[in-house]
DNA sequence: TTAGTAATCGCAAACGGTTGCAATAACATT
DNA sequence: AATGTTATTGCAACCGTTTGCGATTACTAA
């Protein structure tokens, strides 16, 4: 895959190894479905079966280590860390459903406004680069108030 | 102290036992200074010379308890859990400084256009009540600055 | 191709925080 | 004041995540 060359490149190029345990994390998260992002024990379960001696303080220091390069990024997504492929249109942010755990994308251009008033009003520089937002979504927003009407 | 007293109605009105150590948390955390907010262990450890016997397990019970009926107010700082005694003032957010750890209040205001285009772009109800945002404050840019020109 | 080196690994222990459970103690009732 | 009920406690085990450390291994240069 060729999503995977220039995450490999960032490596070498950083003067990082390309040990195997790095190579199956990273073909495992670009592998990644459903909205891209995993969990890290989805992720670790997987590369013990490409490499049943993984260990999973390797799984964590490998998505710390990519994340530090730019090439995951990390949603907190209900207390739990999960990690997906770093969009290379652009970052995005995202909004997590407390009820469903569904992440949803979020554009910058949401925020644009809320870190530039922090910066004028109060000189503050948010990080909002990797952003989620807790909070219910609409089709959980319905399904609460379904359950309500039927009590 | 009267803070104590609306807290210690509240937790009778609900049906709340009042116990010493909930009392002694709940003293703590009123006698709060700089800033009023304080990390977990630190209460931890204050809780602990009026009560020996004091478990950690408890003091996070507690301070959950009080949090569920709106007595203190949870803030995460550096991904360390923090409370402080509820701004009896109407809420506030908090921003975060990653460098020096100071928290900075900020008023509800300056986040409820955010809140409303969510609501009305996506459906989405962010959780923003006890909302902080982590980033670097004024000073700690300056002396960042600083530092960076020394070398 | 081999040897030297430093980054990386697996393991185990530790971290902050949560939970299950039997023992305790706060409150209501008498 | 004595009793019964049940919320609450202390303890220990557990969770997800991080860290220290000695053993291993990817890379560099000869």
């Amino acid at each position: 895959m060729i999503k995977h060359e220039k995450a490999i490149e960032t490596l070498r190029r950083k003067g990082h190894r390309l040990t195997p345990q790095r190579l199956i994390v990273l073909s495992i998260i670009a592998g990644a479905s459903s909205g891209g992002h995993m969990g890290v024990d989805e992720v670790f379960q997987a590369a013990k079966k490409a490499y049943p001696y993984m260990d999973i303080a390797t799984v964590y220091r490998t998505l710390h280590l990519f994340k530090e390069l730019g090439v995951v990024t990390e949603v907190a997504i209900g207390d739990r860390l999960h990690f997906e492929l770093t969009d290379p249109d652009g970052h995005h942010h995202h909004m997590v459903c407390r009820a469903c755990n569904g992440a949803f994308n979020l554009s910058p251009h949401y925020l644009a406004e809320f870190r530039d008033t922090l910066n004028r009003e109060f000189g503050f520089e948010p990080d909002l680069e990797h952003f989620a937002v807790s909070g219910v979504c609409a089709k959980c927003q319905e399904a609460d108030a379904k359950t309500k009407e039927i009590r």
